[in-house]
DNA sequence: TCTTGATAGATAGTTACCTATATACCATCG
DNA sequence: CGATGGTATATAGGTAACTATCTATCAAGA
């Protein structure tokens, strides 16, 4: 009827389309993981506990830059899932490390690698400098999100 | 400790920047939205419902790109905070009609505003070359990612 | 030593999405 | 006209995030 059109493009800001995509892109990555077990939001943990880079909740949720309470529910699902296990720390009452089962690193490869498949066929088409420059501009608009909530 | 390296950059890729950026995006809208009684997911609802383009559960479902039990769980929220209303349709039994209370027509347009201003503000240092590929690229992305799903 | 403040983690409650499935109504065809 | 298939919505249950708040432990200073 009218298409008055008041508001013309709140549908086309850059905040909504990276919405579409990341929605689009959890979904396609999910359908991948869920075959080997994991979930998307698993892979940060995963990663940073193959790498050494994290042992305690704290670190991991540093790590994977989601708050304290959601890495603690998503420890729950993991080690639910059989792919973490916890020993207390000896030292620090309060803490725990955080570890791999071998299940968790014998399946770690392979859900990368289908990562690395979706992230290819997403980007099918770009060009190699297409590529580099919205992976730079991606980098700056998070950048300047991250200043503004900091604020 | 060992730093192995064994998954360099899952933390790099393109699907888990939209990611970061996604959420940062939304914890800002929602902080802007939240004081006038919107949440980031309503908005594309209510200019819907504004610009007369849907006005049943599936129509602004397909709108707003979203799934129907999301969009039933969203519209139950939306009533209850007051904006919007239900009619039943005389010709179709299963069916309702939404539409916008006045409070939500008055609010719109400020939430408008408040997402259009975090959009410039999260483009900072971006000049409109630079702004007008990014979300050419966003939309690529998007279809090869829409078409890969639908496979 | 004891209190006090900081830190690690847990819990509660919410949003926004998802898949799978149930229900209820409509529409058509034999 | 009644079974049957399709469509509109609802319900159930789950993930991944969030804020706010609580508890337990640690560490340091009066």
């Amino acid at each position: 009827m009218q298409q008055r059109k008041t508001n013309p493009d709140i549908l086309s800001t850059p905040g909504h389309l990276i919405s579409l995509a990341a929605r689009a892109f959890a979904r396609l990555s999910e359908a991948r993981l869920k075959p080997l077990g994991f979930g998307i939001g698993y892979l940060p943990v995963l990663v940073a506990l193959e790498e050494g880079r994290a042992e305690t909740q704290r670190d991991l949720a540093r790590f994977a830059r989601i708050e304290q309470p959601s890495m603690a529910q998503m420890l729950v699902r993991m080690e639910r899932d059989g792919l973490i296990q916890r020993t207390p720390d000896p030292a620090d009452g309060r803490s725990s490390r955080i570890s791999l089962t071998d299940t968790a690193r014998a399946r770690l490869p392979e859900a990368c690698a289908e990562l690395f498949r979706g992230n290819g066929e997403a980007m099918a088409g770009f060009s190699d400098e297409e590529a580099a420059q919205f992976i730079a501009l991606l980098g700056r608009l998070i950048e300047n999100l991250e200043r503004l909530t900091k604020e």
